[in-house]
DNA sequence: GGTTTTTAATTAACCGTTTGAGTAATATTT
DNA sequence: AAATATTACTCAAACGGTTAATTAAAAACC
């Protein structure tokens, strides 16, 4: 249990000053040769490494990121992670997480906890809670003291800082009009995430293709709700009153809980009942039939924001880039549940 | 984007000395009440939060713990994860998050670039790779620096730590009896792991499992292999040329596949096929038919794991207890790809 | 040989915080 | 009134590191 070298110590023990041996390290020409070797024989020998927290005092950057995730067992936020991580990895920049539960006062906490110094920025997800509540004065308290934030899919317009999306509406028409295309047309709208500005927007492409197509949407056919409890019910007393020829799912519980009942209803998927859901799991490909989704690509959100990130923070204080929107464009996987196009 | 307070600046923006800004916002008796207030009210103003890199260069801690997961994307490591997070964060502690992607060389990055200073201890599961070469002396280097380690899951002997685990083997042999005991005689053994010293234990466990109840083990029943690559394949094939009444899968993947297949065959679960696996996502519920599974309680892995790291941490130097293995007791959930015990 | 330049090291300041030791001024004791 | 105690501060060192400014000695120049 040896205590760790530092700069000091070497430098006793070696009978120089502690700048000799911090410019013999980092290989300053004031040194001499000699000298160098030295130092960096000795060096090694007592297996030193340089304390990163006197470095980051003295830099005033940690090269640590921020990271604050509403929930790490939803396997999207934890592909946007692996994302995130990979990029601050190869970048030699380490992750401090912090999960916010979908509680505003968490993600306040967290972000008070980290914002003094532990970390140079934040990457983030707005939580449930502060979408419900429209309270965003926390973010924009904290980048006004000068600590940058990139949010990734749940964002919110009143905030000014860089954002890495997926085009929610878009990908909703894209997903709905494939639907029609390939014969649906009882099309029915489920949703357990009503409260969370991309479900609303997802809903909302769904009546922009619906009526893009000349088709009206029917009320009856929409079950939205803003969370998990007993959605099931809902939706086997759905089955037993409404026939529908499709299911569009805005979230993955809802496109499993359609296959499901719709499974135990007895109706053959796809021929009866198609399914196209947004998932981002490996499990859809692993149900049966295997789910077709909306894939929104969570680890390419987060090497994007990741470098967004990084980009701000490395660039000359002065060049002050205005504030970018990326949007990561979503992919239609075709499986077994939605009918082939001809 | 004005830059955060300092000590410094506010002491000499009221006319004194650093210490006694200091002392007066820890409440110091030395300095006189009035002065406290006037301190205290214009800390408060500039919205003063002590840098936290400068008290962990004084203090010698970060308060911060290191976590070194496999892969985020495997649900049982979230779910860890996730406990680890929330005790942490109950006692003021930060986590920072590496992921060794099953590599030995980013699992000693991880190590080295966290071991000077950034973090006072870790949490860890080792990697695929390390167990597979049985390398763990970068383990015990840290370790003998001085930095504690707590590891979970995936553990080596060789390492003398703290460790929290799962009792691999009598979970495998409780699983194996209850599929005897509802009648089952023809048991497949799956697993997609078996480069683990965790599935290792949970195959020793199956086999002393048949052996008590005085079968004998079929070896022609038996798929381990050590990655997931054209397991699907190999299952198929398995179906074609045999005929079992059940399937004891050593981790998700082999049991989804393992009734994926099974219901492609047209057996019918769980009265042909009975199927329990160990699994952790919520998607063992999801499925249809539901899933039975021998259930980690991966969040209490964490909590107990960061718990028993914090005791180290904030235990007094010369106390210096022993190292504990903590087991935590699986569950068997009985879904309904088994057979009800009468 | 004396002056200038170069070399190779040291000293000191700084990052932001805490804290023991030191120091005036005031209050208390005798 | 002199000695002592208390109050309310300030100074300075420390944590571990970098780096500009300084200095002493050696080498180069005239």
């Amino acid at each position: 249990m040896k205590s760790k070298a530092t700069l000091k110590q070497i430098a006793k023990e070696l009978g120089v000053s502690i700048s000799t041996v911090s410019k013999a390290l980092n290989g300053s020409p004031e040194i001499s040769e000699p000298t160098k070797q030295r130092v960096k024989e000795y060096a090694k020998l007592k297996n030193y490494k340089p304390n990163v927290i006197g470095l980051s005092l003295k830099n005033r950057r940690t090269k640590t990121i921020g990271v604050i995730i509403p929930n790490i067992l939803n396997s999207f936020f934890a592909k946007v992670f692996s994302g995130i991580e990979k990029v601050a990895d190869e970048k030699g920049y380490n992750i401090i997480t912090c999960i916010s539960n979908e509680s505003l006062e968490k993600e306040i906490n967290a972000l008070e906890m980290l914002s003094n110094g532990t970390i140079d920025g934040f990457i983030l997800s707005i939580s449930e809670e502060s979408q419900k509540l429209q309270k965003f004065s926390h973010f924009t308290s904290i980048i006004n003291e000068g600590t940058p934030i990139v949010m990734f899919d749940r964002i919110s317009e009143e905030v000014n800082c860089d954002k890495v999306i997926v085009d929610d509406l878009e990908s909703a028409v894209n997903a709905t009009e494939h639907l029609i295309k390939t014969g649906c047309r009882k099309i029915a709208l489920f949703s357990t995430i009503d409260n969370l500005s991309v479900g609303k927007l997802r809903a909302k492409g769904f009546y922009k293709a619906i009526e893009n197509k000349g088709f009206t949407v029917d009320e009856n056919l929409i079950v939205l709700t803003d969370n998990d409890e007993d959605f099931d019910s809902k939706v086997a007393n759905f089955f037993d009153k409404n026939k529908v020829d499709a299911v569009f799912a805005l979230d993955e519980h809802a496109a499993v809980t359609a296959m499901k009942l719709g499974i135990k209803k007895g109706l053959k998927i796809p021929e009866e009942l198609s399914v196209i859901g947004f998932a981002d799991g490996v499990w859809s490909r692993r149900m049966t039939p295997s789910l077709s989704t909306v894939s929104q690509h969570g680890p390419e959100i987060g090497e994007v924001a990741a470098q967004m990130l990084i980009d701000k923070l490395e660039s000359k204080e002065d060049e002050d880039l205005a504030f970018k929107t990326t949007v990561i464009k979503t992919e239609l996987r075709q499986r077994d549940s939605t009918k082939k196009l001809k």
